[in-house]
DNA sequence: AATGAATGAGGGTTCATTCAT
DNA sequence: TATGAATGAACCCTCATTCAT
């Protein structure tokens, strides 16, 4: 799986063969159908695990946390935590969506939209709570910061800057800004 | 142009054949490379066309404002104007490149990094300026910014948001965050 | 089809690949699937084509003739005929029939039934006309006389003897039998 | 054995892999080669065990009979009796041969035609002695019957007749024919 | 003897590209 | 310029067979 997301994140799922796969395994092309039905299913293996992770983390998240704020600061760090952990991981399977059939391809959404929903409720009772301003809608609100969560994995040449600066950095931008106080 | 980035957005590049987008266009199979020497030829075309036109919108946006929040307003109000003209060009640049050979994909990163520059040098001038506050590196705000830009385009579900609202609110959030204030 | 059906009779349908089957017409690999949309179409087209061969002369021996021996006479030698023209696709349709899918192997089959009850409504009319003995059920008669008709197939090694004397043979032994008269 | 028969009747040698014969038989892929060391020696072995028992019962109805029409009723009865008990034995032997390799193929053709001319001799010896007709030469006579005989066993829907019936009329029409007597 | 993972040759099929018309 | 048949390399996948356990 990781092996599989490392090559279908740098040179897509189209372009990578089951032969360069099984070779990056050391294994042999047929032996790789031994551990997978086809090539499609490792995929999906690889999509769900990403956003099976992002769901446990941030349902963790969620539990472990009081509304408002910090509840939104801890999503931000679970989130960056469990997307570092896997980079490619999260790379396929935010750019792979579409190799996957119809049917799949819906387990898949199915369990991005349960993890925006997530957000989209703290966000939404972050805001009724009175922690964040009333004139942007929740929905662009959440859409936004998922924007700054979800894509900072692309340009997160691994191990660059470290961790916390990255979430602290995020929660700083949605929370307060650019703009110098004065 | 415009068909071929709408297949290749939609089902991405390597699943389009050549005949798809030949029966698209409504010419057959063998025309289809009297326009294109190959179908790389069209991705590329593709993908300059949308590097190209952000450069061109993000460098008017630049000669026509003053440095400063305007000139990065100016800069985003031009990044959201491009992409929301022809969405699926600029999807498939984003999601695309690694289908291209290095020479071809060299030719669009160059333009890719220098449309960061343009707008990392408006983010560090505005910082010098003493607009941005300065608790942040120049390179990682810029990476947000552009985070918030880039991937817009792929929930902006053709028109749902007039986008004037989108500007204002990207602009709203990068410049003066979520949090409300007291 | 000639083609195909040669190389079918000759070492299967399983076992012919389409590299042989292309190699065999001349042509590439690719190229056969210009004409076939799959390997299967061309094992239908060339079982319909020997039913529907077996079909057409079958309904015109039953209409240019009148009922009882020489309308079974007729059959016999349009069966004959229509068999010995094209040997070996005939072998192949009595053969091949295992190797297509259910649904196309329904429509062959169709077609052979439609044939096995022409040439039983032949034998029961001539029974009933009092020209056929009345202790052999119609059904066994007409197996046996498709049996005599269907195999020879095999060992008609291609105009070893002429195609009247096997006719009149079949028909001989069909009608009367083959002990000696005293 | 029985259970190759059975599938390789069903879905042609070719369409039958290992591991269903294997799952057929309660064991695993593997150890279907503890017990043949090739799938093709499975089909050798299926085709012999049904050339061997035509062979057997051949020779003995030879062995017990008088020449003459008593001995060819005793072949047609020995016959019927050893492709019933083994239906699907038969019919594997008489359309797979293509499938053996040349070597494999001539060690079944010898015997088939071994038992070809066990028939064949009864069949000259029965004319020579006065019980059949003299004007159809006795090959074509002798393939005549083996026509009735062979591929009774296609439709031989397993018990649909009494096996007594089928020998009795496969008699009556070879020797007396299917026309009415006067 | 039994297992089942591993092998790798080869099969059916696709598809970018060419080229005669 | 437009066509569409032809090409052939390459792809995904299957399967008979092997072999360590």
């Amino acid at each position: 799986m990781r092996v599989g997301a490392d090559l279908f994140a740098e040179q897509s799922y189209g372009a990578t063969t089951t032969r360069e796969l099984a070779r990056a395994l050391g294994i042999t092309n047929g032996t790789f159908y031994h551990h997978y039905p086809n090539k499609e299913d490792l995929l999906i293996e690889i999509c769900l695990e990403a956003t099976d992770g992002l769901l446990a983390a941030g349902e963790e998240a969620v539990a472990t946390t009081a509304p408002g704020e910090p509840r939104l600061r801890a999503l931000i760090a679970a989130h960056v935590a469990a997307t570092v952990r896997d980079l490619n991981l999260h790379r396929t399977m935010l750019t792979e969506l579409r190799s996957l059939s119809r049917a799949n391809a819906r387990r898949v959404t199915e369990r991005r939209d349960a993890y925006g929903d997530l957000v989209g409720a703290a966000v939404r009772d972050a805001r009724q709570a009175g922690f964040l301003r009333d004139d942007i809608a929740d929905d662009v609100l959440t859409a936004l910061l998922l924007n700054l969560l979800n894509w900072t994995v692309f340009w997160l040449g691994d191990g660059s800057r470290p961790e916390p600066e990255i979430v602290t950095t995020i929660a700083a931008v949605f929370f307060e800004g650019s703009r110098r106080k004065i």
